[in-house]
DNA sequence: TCCTCATATGGACAATTGACTATATGAGAT
DNA sequence: ATCTCATATAGTCAATTGTCCATATGAGGA
């Protein structure tokens, strides 16, 4: 519990999709194939984030079934994770990025990790806005 | 003041040299030449640290004759970067290199800028504790 | 058992980073 | 004005990092 774990959680935290991937968490529990979906990068890239955070204590796994979900984790063995998953809650709360992506994570929430697997990992196309009328099937590239 | 700042303050404060510099800091101001003798790196190594930690924020230069003096800066306008010098205050203070630094932080204080500079900014070889039978001139590579 | 599919892991590659050497800058002293 | 010396900047290079593509793993359902 020194420097080395105190490099893991910063440069953790410091990278902009990790700390993407943290946003997205503050808002409950995600299954992979939903982080896939809202970041909008490759799977394994993703898989390889989440590996990071949870070797600095920030996210800890659920299995169930064929799905993974993550959560944040802060437990008290890791007294930086906890503190900076803390101060995080506070920042970037603000920011056009981190405002999107809750957009699309109310959505992926909504549709459940059956669905978005179904269609690739990837979101329908539309406003991620109010209300509902069940929106039409446009898969896109969103690289 | 979003996703672009967090990014430098985070990187800032992961990267190990600079977070050494600023729990030197913690002490109160230091020239870069007690920096240099402190933390044993290259002088323009120590210098673009330095550089990256005032774009963040996290310190100010105060020039004084020849010399230039930095500091914690953490000032109002830099809320990631004034929390960030708040937290880490109460970290990395039992990690065997800050304590290092500290013996040598704490001789450094002593020596002054002037004597560490005749030095060809080194430190004598000695043992930085307790008293001072004016450390004999043994000047080494800390390379 | 075998197939499917969600996730993890290996490998490659470009971009970033941190260290060093060499040189520029700029304030004090001569 | 010139010289000195503390610090800053430019340039180079190896190491690390973030991304992608390809493939392995392993649980559920057939």
């Amino acid at each position: 519990m020194s420097f080395r774990d105190y490099e893991m959680v910063l440069k953790s935290v410091a990278d902009p999709t990790r700390a993407r991937i943290l946003k997205l968490l503050e808002g409950g529990e995600m299954c992979v194939c939903q982080l896939i979906a809202v970041i909008g990068l490759n799977q394994s890239t993703i898989s390889k984030h989440l590996f990071l955070l949870k070797m600095a204590g920030l996210v800890k796994e659920r299995k169930e079934g064929k799905w993974v979900h993550y959560s944040l984790d802060g437990s008290n063995g890791a007294p930086y994770a906890r503190k900076m998953l803390q101060t995080l809650r506070g920042w970037l709360n603000d920011d056009p990025v981190v405002r999107r992506d809750r957009e699309r994570e109310a959505l992926a929430r909504r549709l459940g990790p059956a669905t978005i697997c179904e269609r690739g990992m990837t979101l329908p196309r539309g406003r991620a806005s109010a209300c509902c009328p069940a929106p039409s099937e446009e898969a896109v590239g969103t690289k």
